[in-house]
DNA sequence: TTGGTAATCGCAAACGTTTGCAATAACTTT
DNA sequence: AAAGTTATTGCAAACGTTTGCGATTACCAA
């Protein structure tokens, strides 16, 4: 798995220094699926992983990791519902987002849901799109069913 | 000050109970600038204050409280670094993102600041807009740093 | 290879925020 | 005006995340 030689070598070249809890979260980053199986995985998750090959880490320095990972743009963060989660960052750069127009809440929106964007966008969030340039208007699972219930319960 | 009751009728309709609480946290948002000057409120911001109107005041409450309002669309929630800050929801509905082009950060941004545009954001934020259609990129003031930062110092 | 030095770690405590629960109080009904 | 119902409160504990600190360890130089 040369997967992430790409990020060991940042890694080094900014002067950061290669330890295991490093490589194991990278390794985990860039071979897991997670439980959602779409490439990104919480924060929990990793820690659980890395805590099996290495059993004495800990959560901060998988906080910790995650950041300087992303603050080296080696992951991304992505926001799922309110909790973090991180993914190795597409090549190319491309992400987009979602944005509630109930809650005004902003998501990140990695490359391949834009694949299979309408089913998992429904199936992962509950969020219907409504496909703009590149800010995605639509409507999340939180608000939808607020909307539902304001207008079906009383008045 | 009758600024806010249009946000009292809607708490009415909806059948929300009109609690001493309720209104005096309203009312701090409506009247209130908050140490910043710029019509958003930290949430401790909001505490304490409410908390001289009436002590016997919880954070919980005021957090309840405020995720009613924003639910009720009567305030907005707007991310400042990543503490949440509030406001009263603008009636036109207007509402701009900044992104962040090194860290992917999306960011809410109310209308008066589009007003002061460059110079709010600046100030405030560290941000410096690029302008283009509705999400503004730009950079952050962390990632100007951490730029500087790794085209100076070592490697 | 060894030793020095600063980055990184594990731990524990703190942070801001959310939640469960029993007590309270706003609203409705009479 | 009083009683009943149920949303809301204050409190305390939990959550996910961040931070301070002393101990450890990766890296560089000798």
């Amino acid at each position: 798995m040369i997967k992430h030689e790409k990020a060991i070598e940042t890694l080094r070249l900014k002067g950061h220094r290669l330890t295991p809890q490093r490589l194991i979260v990278l390794s985990i980053i860039a071979s897991g699926e997670g439980i959602s199986g779409d490439g990104h995985m919480g924060v929990d998750e990793v820690f659980q992983a890395a805590k099996k090959a290495y059993p004495y880490m800990d959560i901060a320095t998988v906080y910790r990791t995650l950041h300087l990972f992303k603050d080296l743009g080696v992951v991304t963060e992505v926001a799922i519902g309110d909790r973090l989660h991180f993914e190795l960052t597409d090549p190319d750069g491309h992400h987009h987002h979602m944005v509630c127009r109930a809650c005004n809440g902003a998501f990140n929106l990695s490359p391949h849901y834009l694949a299979e964007f309408r089913e998992t966008l429904n199936k992962e969030f509950g969020f219907e799109p409504d496909l703009e340039h590149f800010a995605v208007g639509g409507i999340c699972a939180k608000c939808q069913e607020a909307e539902a219930k304001s207008s079906g319960d009383r008045n």
